[in-house]
DNA sequence: GGACCAATTCGCTGGTTGGCAAAATGATAG
DNA sequence: CTATCATTTTGCCAACCAGCGAATTGGTCC
């Protein structure tokens, strides 16, 4: 119980971890879109998202070669959809997760697979006709 | 934003944090109080505190040559009510928990000098018995 | 089959954290 | 003022963790 609680608590205690539920509350994504938008290493995020997992806050399904994540849905561990709620209810005007969000649609403007090919730069040409791209990412 | 948030996630993404929050759910403690019923060094119990404190989830008061810690009551942190409200509605029936209760039952039956003195052993001596329990306020 | 690809796992590194003992702090009692 | 006491701070160590590159896995396409 303690232990259960504890993965959760520790799973949701990282900036970058946050920034990865707040995406999904959008919906389904895989995974080099969240790579793409929180601008990290595929092995980094692969592992956040591992963690998640693990502590039942989302749940994967595979189509092809990619690999979609999502909020959980099952109750895999008792604390986990409380604490989906907590941060559902948090930080709606972070201005990291806002930014989050605004390249996110970006994001989804590109097919996958472009996506995985250029990563930030499939996005670059988007993004001229919109100045600022990223001022001081995270 | 996500800072403050993370803050107060990593505050209570420790076992022995959880557990000191949910002693203080029952009323103030005196820090020997808490240390008693952790078992933990001083030293370590001051600074689970002080971390706690930081994330603004509880405030202290001091009494002569005691410090008291409760849960907070105004808004320190934008989270902190939050998930003073998540830990409340968590663990209702974990054993740790449970023991812990126990335990600061018998705590409460220990004169404060007496239990500064000897620490846990001034339990097992008077395992049972007499006076009201709760010298904590409302 | 083999080339290719998205995602994951492995191995490593720098930074963080929980724990304690010892010293420092701040208050009380004589 | 001095001694004493509860708590906090400091210094240190072992364990853990986020991050990345390299190697591996599981899958598609030719």
């Amino acid at each position: 119980m303690l232990e259960q609680f504890e993965t959760v608590s520790k799973a949701v205690a990282d900036r970058n971890r946050v920034r990865i539920l707040k995406l999904l509350e959008t919906g389904e994504l895989c995974v080099c879109q969240v790579t793409t938008v929180l601008d990290l290493a595929p092995a980094t995020i692969s592992k956040h998202l591992s963690v998640l997992k693990t502590a039942g806050l989302v749940q994967q399904r595979r189509d092809g070669r990619w690999v979609y994540y999502r909020l959980a849905e099952r109750e895999f561990n008792p604390y986990a959809l409380r604490a989906l709620v907590l941060v559902a209810s948090s930080l709606a005007d972070d201005p990291t997760v806002a930014e989050d969000r605004r390249l996110l649609h970006m994001v989804n403007a590109v097919p996958l697979q472009t996506l995985c090919d250029q990563g930030r730069a499939a996005l670059s040409s988007k993004a001229q006709a919109n100045t600022t791209c990223c001022g001081g990412p995270s």
